[in-house]
DNA sequence: ATGCCCACTATCCTTTCGTATAGTCGCCTG
DNA sequence: CAGGCGACTATACGAAAGGATAGTGGGCAT
């Protein structure tokens, strides 16, 4: 079974790849970034799967994935994260990976996991899928109505009430009102200040 | 050689563990957290070496390299990490770490920095030392001048130019030139676009 | 039905932002 | 020494932002 491994880490990347290889049936292939794994997937033969972290040059959030996912066809796409924010892994599998796997887990149980992946199987600890999101919405959120949000994300994005308004389909006087809402409810005091506030707090 | 191996990701600390077992004089233990660790060195036998994840549960920055260096006296503990800011190497040095290795470090030169570790010697990968400390300027950072970094910085905290320019002793016009060459270097429309856009890099 | 909150719209007005143009000073380099 | 460049100041003007006040209409609960 072919395997390729795309991981920034070279230290990771070569022991995992050693580690792996000790199985008599894993013919593993490595590479340093996702140019890099591309490069690998498109020499012909593809992988049964390939491994992709998520953190690396090139890989701009879950752009990479698509990437790959295409290059790699029909075979499957997992994503590897060290640093493993829980929401991240279900957005690897709407993105279409086949599986996520935090830095975390047993070595053994990547072994077992990958049979699965490569059999066409999903894949994702419990752990990740079980614990809930205790903040759905970002605490900051609460006490934000949905359309305060909205303009909250034109704010964000560094956009003129105007053009909010346009997007909203709104009067420019409502978007202004909004702004003057949130920054009480922020407790900001201007619209920079308040789109600073919601993205420290991790929101957009 | 005993080593003893610490970091809280199974994935890597296995493979790596199994990595370097295949070395016949090497003796590796393994520990998934600070406490483990300390529990582990504090079990007799001091080990040669110690390696320590950066970012590990209980860690605390620096403070848990303290804590095993006093333990694995008169043996010496390195640190180890994966995101590596280089900074952090410096740091980790003055507090008394033999060594430093970062995650991208090839695997085979890892066994090498062991060994010279277990003997005394001080290792921290070239490129950490040579490109000495341009600060890290964020990229971002480069082609800006220090006058138009100090505007920055209170671009993101939501001040008015008139507030900055009292901060920095200048006149408000200055400060709206300044945002204007902001505004052009950075690619954003707006001061809350180029405070998002800081934000984004890292920068403050 | 009466209030109340929310989302939205409307005017009016002041402050701040953003842009343009022009000029001074000091430093560095060809 | 001339020219270029970075940092700063000055004046002026239109475009946004921000604040105050007032009003409409839809849901929701006592």
């Amino acid at each position: 079974m072919k395997i390729l491994i795309a991981d920034d880490h070279d230290l990771v990347r070569d022991t995992l790849a050693a580690f792996l290889g000790r199985e008599k049936d894993f013919e593993i292939d490595t590479a340093s970034d996702l140019a890099d794994a591309l490069d690998k997937i498109n020499a012909k033969p593809r992988y049964h799967l390939v491994l992709l972290d998520y953190s690396m040059p090139g890989m701009n959030g879950l752009e990479g994935l698509a990437k790959a996912k295409e290059a790699n066809e029909p075979w499957p796409v997992a994503i590897m994260s060290g640093i493993a924010p829980k929401a991240i892994a279900q957005e690897a599998l709407d993105a279409g990976a086949i599986g996520f796997l935090p830095k975390t887990m047993a070595a053994n149980s990547m072994i077992n996991a990958i049979r699965f992946m490569s059999a066409g199987e999903t894949f994702v600890p419990v752990q990740f899928m079980t614990a809930e999101e205790p903040e759905e919405t970002n605490e900051l959120a609460k006490g934000l109505s949905p359309r305060e949000l909205e303009v909250l994300s034109g704010l964000c994005r560094g956009l003129a009430n105007k053009e909010i308004a346009r997007e909203l389909d709104l009067q420019e006087v409502t978007i202004k009102l909004h702004v003057k809402t949130l920054c009480r409810k922020l407790d900001a005091k201007n619209r920079t200040q308040a789109a600073m506030i919601a993205k420290e707090a991790g929101l957009f």
